[in-house]
DNA sequence: CTACACATGTAAACGGTTACATGATTAT
DNA sequence: ATAATCATGTAACCGTTTACATGTGTAG
């Protein structure tokens, strides 16, 4: 039950609508968690319903009407609780690895072909994430940014995420490498 | 549908039993996926029903008997396909990492000891994949094995998971380091 | 005789994915 | 008109987790 943690996390920087969280937390920006639209829109559901977090709604003349949610003081009580509880150890789970495994069993080509595309991909995500981590630093540097920049969460989570894609990538790039040369003996 | 495939894949590397599975998905090797002890033995079930699969008794002196399994010729064609079928992109799904969204509205210090456990626990799996690269590579150096050693499909799924464990390791120190340093102001 | 590792399952509940569905507004 | 983007949902299905359950053999 951690997507509804995450949804409340994510509120924390802002009122979001559904459909500006499912943008955040589909495209691009999911360095802390990942979630298809239907099920966010589910998860705000629930989470108004206990009382977790209010929407009201926002009346747009060149757009749609939307809801905007933003966490209570329960809701607040409710992370502090989850925050303090035990975490289940992270885990990899990636077709493309499990491809990768039997690589020395199957035909190697259409494996290659997809590490390449994850390659790609991930250089992409690299980038925005690069793109936000700069936007939180403004004019500090880095370092000064750790240590004193605000917020700190996100921006951990941020550089969280831009290493694993960057090692994604690496990783990526040198195993379709290794292939395609063994491919051609 | 991809812990079927990830069984598949285990068991190219040879006959297991749902107990040995069981360890090397849920402890240390998980590399390339994880599951629980339950979901295999039920998985292992489904796949030798549906042939790609099959299971041979093992009556053991000193043991109870166990069920060895092997992968099938019509279970090594599903691989095949699996694995020329387009991927699901990778993500992140971490508690860990809500808690640490969220660090700047909740108290740091549980957060903080969870980071540190984390860290260890990541070291400690370090040390396991690197015994494990270790005997896949025998006498070769890395670079030697990588071009010509066999198998290469374990040894690179090995690799990324030790990359990940450590990239997370270093996340962990750090973040818990400089939220450690921020608490004292 | 007790604890531990080996060995294998079932059933209920939960969380996530896929498919289906609808409608407003703007730009072409 | 039509496509694209904004905006929000429901329902069925599937995969995973949690809790429950059982039994063998070895070592202390």
């Amino acid at each position: 039950m951690s997507l509804r943690h995450a949804v409340l996390a994510a509120l924390l920087s802002g009122e979001y609508s559904g459909y500006e969280l499912a943008k955040a937390f589909d495209v691009g920006v999911a360095n802390f968690w990942y979630a298809r639209p239907q099920q966010l829109y589910l998860e705000l559901s629930k989470l108004e319903k206990d009382g977790l977090i209010s929407g009201r709604e926002v009346v747009q003349r060149t757009r749609p009407t939307k809801r905007l949610f933003m966490v209570t003081d329960a809701g607040l009580a409710e992370l502090a609780d989850f925050a303090a509880a035990a975490s289940k150890p992270s885990f990899i789970r990636d077709d493309l690895l499990v491809k990768v495994q039997a690589v020395d069993h199957v035909d190697a080509a259409p494996v290659i072909a997809q590490l390449e595309q994850r390659a790609a991909a991930a250089t992409a995500k690299v980038e925005i994430l690069d793109k936000i981590l700069r936007r939180y630093r403004g004019d500090l540097d880095e370092e000064t940014y750790l240590r004193h920049g605000s917020p700190i969460g996100p921006y951990l989570t941020c550089l969280r995420g831009r290493r694993f894609e960057q090692e994604h990538h690496d990783w990526c790039v040198r195993a379709a490498e290794l292939l395609r040369d063994r491919s051609l003996v």
